[in-house]
DNA sequence: GTCTATATGAGGATAGAC
DNA sequence: GTCTATCCTCATATAGAC
């Protein structure tokens, strides 16, 4: 992947192997391709991306190992069009959301929704991304370099509205920033580890029990500056 | 490992393979295996499980892969060492708290500095687990359902303590405790990937954080039902 | 307790027929 | 677009000398 803000290169951008068969350079992705890629996410999220053998992919597909070759370059590629995928849409939620505007609180609000609202459509490529994330970035190259660029550019978006929120006064001043970031994000994020649709909440629920807590805390009362 | 909650295995337990070497049925594990085993611990943390080959411990412990297998029997009996002693210190920790009792907030707070606080000692097992929980769950055997077995008596722990605290009417009635418990413990637990010890707050300080933003909020002023 | 040497197997990837 | 066949590499693990 070469710029997770737009999509299908359009047909200059060189990449680093054999430049590859890909997308057709006409920008209408093959459905097979697709739904090999899909379909191997789900084995990636299930076992992990280095325990996952292509020969697994290519048996679920009906296929065999080679054959998949001449769909992709190699196993790297289909996981790295997995992430790519899922952080385009994502940032694209994130942005539209900021246009649309409102106060702080509610476009934090909103973007905890949006959080929770890619568990379903994405669950696969979050437990990649979540368990798999380090390993990918080990590899040799910068092919995985944008995941981090990714992260930095949503983690600005987060904090921005943080910190207006607390300039405005909607957020108490002593909480830190990037801290309470990180903690939500973490929070979102990990809860595809056990979160099944089918469950007494579905993710619009998760998000609206999750901003209840994350604003007005679980404590009764009044605020108590009580410390245990 | 055969029982998280006892040290030793007191002689007679069979292990699966060949019952090893392990430890000499006297009770002092050998500094040398445990120096080794902090060492694996490191690289299974930096690389993942899988990624990291024996090779690459024996290199770092300065001898050859072959030799590693004097120590254990394989390389899964290394990190199943690494997660064993971790769980057991936890759960030791957890049990010592609620011996010293209190009210459920004094109580819960304490088990939010004890998650916080084996961040720094117990790094390495903590990204293991999270990152190749799932791995070794799908190993074949029962080796490792230990992990369940611990993850759920620790959720029994933390449970207790919220449903204790909203009968005492500590504890808003209106969220769920398996809920808020699973987003505490993704919060402390994850944080292991971001945090490096001599940042702006250490694991006490980050205690502390949560533990404000998670009793009382990042709002700011009275309780408000408001909704964006 | 460590080394040398090696068995044994699996995985990613390729070439070329169909 | 898939199959057959196979190369090459690298991993875990073992056997036995020192």
């Amino acid at each position: 992947m070469e710029d997770v803000n737009t999509r299908k290169n359009s047909g200059g951008t060189a990449t680093k192997r054999q430049s590859a068969k890909r997308v057709p350079a006409s920008g209408a992705a093959s459905e097979r391709r697709d739904h090999l890629v899909k379909l191997a996410a789900e084995i990636f999220a299930r076992k992990g991306f280095q325990a996952t053998t292509v020969r697994e992919i290519a048996n679920e597909a009906g296929i065999l190992s080679g054959s998949l070759y001449h769909h992709f370059d190699s196993k790297e590629t289909i996981v790295d069009e997995v992430l790519s995928d899922f952080l385009r849409d994502l940032l694209g939620r994130y942005r539209a959301a900021l246009e649309r505007g409102g106060d702080p609180r509610t476009v934090l609000s909103e973007m905890v929704r949006i959080g929770f609202g890619t568990l379903e459509p994405h669950r696969a490529a979050i437990t990649v991304m979540q368990n798999d994330w380090s390993y990918l970035r080990s590899l040799p190259g910068d092919r995985f370099d944008y995941l981090v660029k990714a992260e930095d550019e949503v983690e600005r978006l987060w904090i921005e509205q943080i910190k207006r929120g607390q300039a405005e006064g909607q957020f108490r001043a002593d909480v830190d920033p990037k801290l309470t970031y990180r903690m939500i994000r973490d929070t979102i994020w990990v809860a595809v580890r056990w979160f099944r649709p089918g469950g007494k909440l579905n993710t619009a629920g998760l998000a609206e029990h999750y901003i209840t807590v994350l604003f007005d805390g679980v404590a009764t009362g009044e605020r108590s500056s009580q410390r245990a």
